[in-house]
DNA sequence: GGTAGAACCTACCAAAAGGTAAGTGCGAGG
DNA sequence: CCTCGCACTTACCTTTTGGTAGGTTCTACC
């Protein structure tokens, strides 16, 4: 299998920044070392148990660093490595296109799922 | 919710690209229009099901288009749009940085899930 | 003493995504 | 006539992913 050699490496990309909550992750650590109650605060949204799992992922990457200041009550950060930031880097045209095509994205998505009743 | 506006626009994107083949379809496209069963042959591994599913959200997302030559037996094709391509150029970085870190994450996910019983 | 908050873990569940296998209509080739 | 290949569709099943709800250890605060 794989006769063809590369493909495209959008598939090794993908399966490290592919959860559902990890671009935002990244997105949130550029600001440097955060503490995980704080990127649990500013991604909203995210259950705790999904946090973690996907931090964790990211730490087995060598895209975060977790830096456990050996405390209690628990203090611990996470942040990029040079590694990461190579690919937060890879990420930003990707980052741009979105936002520049969010409206469009957002109305195709809507269109296509929604009501079948329109122009009768 | 959404009290930070625009976030990163990652997520946009991988609503987009977020399927397990659409990048590898995406990168197959490029050649010009292709026919169905072309695709599927050049990609190797994917079901009939799943490819038509991904290559409808695509269409549907107006980054493909798909040219029906009203023929029997069916001749269909499916090319990139221009909205596609924009696509697709955003796409170039993170490909490239897939393809720069292929070894290093294939080796890293390896390790981490792979045998515990490593180097006694 | 009771509560809150830190950074987790554990079991259990639901939804989504992917995959398999079969069937469709039809013409060309054996 | 039987089979093959085209571009699909459909029903069903498995895997993956995300989410909920609880628990844990310990300190600081009231």
């Amino acid at each position: 299998m794989d006769g063809q050699k590369t493909q495209c490496g959008l598939d090794v990309s993908l399966s490290v920044i592919g959860g559902k909550w990890k671009p935002l992750v990244l997105y949130h650590l550029r600001d440097g070392p955060t503490r995980f109650s704080e990127i649990k605060r500013r991604v909203g949204g995210i259950s705790e148990k999904v946090l973690i799992q996907q931090l964790r992922e990211l730490v087995a990457m060598n895209v975060l660093v977790r830096h456990d200041h050996q405390q209690v009550p628990p203090v611990v950060d996470y942040a990029l490595t040079p590694f990461g930031e190579t690919l937060v880097q890879a990420l930003v045209p990707l980052c741009e296109w979105g936002n520049q095509n969010r409206a469009q994205v957002a109305g195709t998505l809507q269109r296509s799922s929604k009501v079948a009743g329109g122009p009768s």
